[in-house]
RNA sequence: GGGCGCUUAGCUCAGUUGGUUAGAGCACCUGCCCUACAAGCAGGGGGUCAUAGGUUCGAGUCCUAUAGCGCCCACCA
């Protein structure tokens, strides 16, 4: 016997272990099931999994876990990421807080201890996934930084070189001086920060004229190879060809017309830095400009930088522009917000920096993505819709992807040099004096592969012809432009198709007051905690069934609480079941001779299951949510469990054992531990646990239209006299005289305890009130206040009106002649109805 | 500057191709311990769907503006 109270504890406990130990998650058991797969987004070995990861990876258990039990070989294939630049800096900070300095260190030692970081990690995330009660199939985990990935990784890069798609080259590149790295452009976050306008003066070669220059970066002047002007622009055209004086250097450099220039923005001139700034770079470029680079790889100042050599960017800054005021070529300084690149990871301000790097040259790859897209049958499908614009966007704009990282961990550039040779190649080329590149490639290059590098492509294994392309990818909005879009242009790249079929987007988590979750704001909630307080079940609940697909999410305990609840309902309305079915077995199980509430039931039942099936399939799980919500509650419970009370017959105890195996079925894929837990206790199952048990179908046999209808105008006449009896404050022995016909009579007696002793026969004279309906003429009589008749007459007028609306409206032609035949009729239906409401509210006056 | 989203009950949110009198949870009010459940039961109140136009027999839903909030991308010498 159950349990009073749902025990979220002892419930979930022991229940994974067994589900990994009967092996149900493992793919690939049954050839003949038609394949389903999605691959888990590996989590960051950095740390903990947060909020956001417990609804990612329970929208996707949801997934898999409907599918498996719909007669798939439903394959969800775990795995982590190894995370470069985050899991380096996690790994330097723990060195460093020991005492140690990482870049001292041998470079193989270090990878010892980001070995056994990742180690640590990963097995406190695969304790959260057990936690989460996530079906994986570990046999076929994978971490990006594994052999086999590694393998698809170098073949990507060599022949993406070789195809000249991948180059090294010197560029203007986004330089993280904390981490000492190159970044990509999505690794750089633009804030507004408070800046200033520097007003330079540049005089003029032999003249006592001098330019204007603005700048916001006066410390980069070092490295100015030229100032720039607008040729159009009638102030400076004529100066085109002279030289300034670089302040303080004293160096010349000529004055370029270059259209970079605009005439309209600060002075209209420019000072040209090609080694600190990408559109300088540019210029540079067209005009065959020196690239001097003034800093050193920790953003201080270089040799070139004079006397200021040794200072930080900021010191440099501040004692520069003293000087040029000392000198009297500081015009003056203009306060200006401006937003500044800063490094994802460190936070550091990026410095657009000149450097030797490795390049994917991104044009011909992002449009054969543009291209695909406008295949129906080949896209890859965006829900919610709206996303595919995201991704399109981006490939439309997109530039050359900067894939080398100054780390350690990671996956090795596959380059060798001798001198001036390059060797790029699978395998460490043969004959003296070649060294490997010390550079790794971004995490990104291998996530990118990880739809099909972890099925074991480029083998062509069982796997990989098996489950790809993957069925669904499920990730939050924010990761379209990292992973999604990489993952896209390489798959179509090196299979020939796209990665997944569909791609669910979700939100972000955000607080209760709607802020994101953050480490600094201290706001984050730990998915164990929540766990721990009111179970895996209802964290997962909640998460999956309060939004709409790409909305955010607010965490918000009490609705977590209001879902713990709901389990608890489901739990007592199983108890109540189990204690009445105790003798219920295979043989006794009968669907015959269905009452009137068995069939109402079964009907609904089935309507549930269609629309939930449904909405299952367009991963609308919010609707699911509500429809099981409201199924369980209201029709099962409320409506059906009181009814049954009273004709507990053998098909009746079959109609509810039938009942509730479906709705922990469909239950199953959002709460899978209670739904075992009961499913177990049932006296007759199909199968030994719920997590292979068939997905309910429906079942046209079990529908029963016209006796559905009937309930429900019983049970709405039930609802309307309690309300009369609720509002009259009848008490239960007040006495009764009613007019129905045997065959409803024990359902209106029932849900209004009605018992014998209090029937009358003729009329009382005592206050009374009476309803009438097509089944019932009931009359009470009881002592106490004459109602409050506003009531009633409201409802009069309401209908009055009501009636008044639907003839207008049906005698107007355009509606009778334009609107759908159905629709009219139903509101000709709805108007004779309130016409008979009317006509018996009238007489019971 | 370009793009996207949001604005619906006190709060948090649903609302599928336009079609009955716009829904849910929580909160609120009234009455109930009725042996599945008081973490519950029964009944109830509460919204001119941001604003202004338009299309339509019919608009929360489609179109055009406007306002507020938020996000993404680009630029910022």
């Amino acid at each position: 016997m159950l349990e009073k109270k749902y025990d979220h504890k002892s419930v979930e406990k022991g229940k994974y272990q067994k589900w990994l130990e009967k092996d149900y998650f493992r793919a690939g058991k049954d050839l003949n099931k038609k394949p389903y797969c999605i691959v888990i987004p590996p989590p960051n070995v950095t740390g903990k999994l947060h909020l956001g990861h417990a609804w990612d990876t329970t929208l996707q258990d949801i997934i898999i876990r409907y599918k498996r039990m719909d007669g798939y070989d439903a394959l969800w294939l775990a795995g982590m990421d190894h995370a470069g630049i985050a899991t380096q800096a996690k790994v330097d900070k723990r060195l460093k807080d020991m005492g140690i300095k990482p870049r001292e260190m041998d470079r193989d030692e270090w990878l010892e201890q980001a070995w056994a970081w990742k180690e640590e990690y990963a097995s406190t995330i695969h304790e959260q996934w057990a936690k989460l009660g996530l079906s994986l199939d570990y046999s076929r985990e994978r971490f990006t930084l594994d052999e086999g990935l590694n393998y698809a990784v170098r073949k990507v890069f060599v022949d993406l070189y070789n195809k000249g798609l991948i180059y090294r080259g010197e560029r203007i590149i986004n330089w993280d001086p904390v981490q000492m790295t190159a970044l990509s452009n999505e690794e750089v976050i633009y804030k507004d920060d408070e800046g200033a306008f520097y007003h330079l003066k540049y005089y003029l070669e032999g003249e006592d004229r001098y330019l204007e220059v603005a700048t916001t970066r006066p410390e980069t002047l070092f490295g100015d190879t030229a100032v720039a002007v607008n040729p159009k622009d009638e102030r400076y055209k004529d100066l085109i060809g002279k030289n300034v004086i670089l302040p303080i250097v004293n160096k010349m450099i000529p004055i370029v017309g270059d259209i970079h220039a605009d005439p309209e923005f600060g002075t209209g001139v420019v000072k040209i830095t090609p080694a600190h700034d990408p559109n300088d770079f540019e210029v540079g470029n067209r005009h065959n400009l020196e690239r001097v680079v003034v800093m050193n790889p920790d953003a201080t100042m270089n040799e070139k930088a004079g006397k200021y050599q040794g200072m930080t960017r900021e010191e440099c800054r501040e004692a520069l522009v003293k000087d040029l005021k000392k000198e009297g070529l500081l015009i003056r300084v203009e306060p200006m917000v401006h937003s500044v690149g800063h490094s994802e990871r460190s936070d550091a301000v990026v410095e657009p920096y000149l450097s030797k790097q490795w390049f994917v040259k991104m044009r011909p790859l992002a449009d054969r993505v543009l291209e695909n897209q406008k295949n129906r049958d080949q896209k890859v499908n965006f829900v919610p819709e709206r996303y595919e614009k995201t991704m399109n966007h981006w490939m439309e704009i997109t530039y050359d992807w900067c894939i080398s990282r100054q780390l350690w961990w990671g996956h090795r550039i596959p380059a060798w040099y001798r001198g001036d040779e390059v060797y790029v190649g699978m395998e460490e080329p043969t004959g003296e004096g070649w060294v490997q590149d010390e550079d790794v490639l971004d995490t990104w290059f291998s996530s990118a592969l990880w739809p099909f590098s972890t099925l074991g492509w480029p083998e062509e294994t069982e796997d990989f012809k098996r489950y790809y392309p993957n069925n669904c990818l499920v990730t939050g909005y924010d990761i379209i432009p990292f992973w999604v879009n990489r993952m896209t242009f390489q798959g179509l790249e090196f299979t020939g198709k796209r990665p997944f079929k569909d791609c669910l987007i979700h939100g972000l988590i955000r607080d209760k007051e709607g802020r994101k979750m953050s480490k600094s704001l201290g706001n984050g909630i730990d998915p164990m905690d929540v766990i721990d307080e009111y179970g895996a079940d209802s964290l997962r609940f909640f998460l999956t069934t309060n939004s709409a697909p790409g909305m955010d999410l607010r965490y918000d305990e009490e609705k977590v609480k209001s879902t713990w609840n709901f389990i608890n309902k489901l739990w007592n309305a199983s108890r109540f079941v189990l204690m009445n079915i105790e003798d219920l077995n295979e043989n006794n199980y009968t669907l015959e001779n269905l009452s009137l509430s068995d069939k109402w039931i079964l009907t609904k039942l089935n309507e549930t299951i269609k629309e939930v099936r449904r909405n299952m399939d367009s991963y609308e799980f919010h609707n699911v949510g509500n429809m099981l919500y409201n199924f369980i509650w209201e029709d099962f419970c409320s409506s059906y469990i009181e009814l049954a009370k009273t004709d507990m017959t053998m098909t009746t105890k079959s109609v509810l054992l039938k009942v509730l195996t479906s709705i922990l079925k469909m239950l199953h894929p959002f709460m899978p531990y209670v739904t075992e837990e009961i499913y177990q206790m049932l006296p007759i199952k199909e199968t030994e646990s719920i997590v292979i048990s068939n997905y309910p179908v429906f079942e046209k046999e079990f529908v029963f239209k016209k006796e559905k209808e009937q309930l429900d105008k019983i049970l709405e006449d039930i609802v309307a006299i309690r309300n009369l009896k609720a509002t009259n404050s009848i008490t239960k022995d007040a006495k009764v005289k009613i007019v129905v016909s045997d065959d409803m009579k024990k359902i209106y007696f029932s849900q209004l305890k009605i018992s014998e002793e209090n029937l009358i026969d003729d009329e009382l004279d005592l206050l009374n009130v009476n309803y009438r309906s097509k089944n019932i003429d009931i009359t009470y009589y009881y002592e106490g206040s004459r109602e409050d008749s506003s009531k009633r007459d409201d409802e009069i007028k309401k209908l009055e009106e009501s009636i008044a609306r639907r003839e207008k409206l049906l005698s107007n032609e355009n509606y009778v002649n334009k609107a759908p035949a159905n629709i009219v009729e139903l509101d000709r239906q709805k108007l004779a109805e309130e016409k008979e409401k009317l006509r018996l509210l009238k007489e019971t006056m």
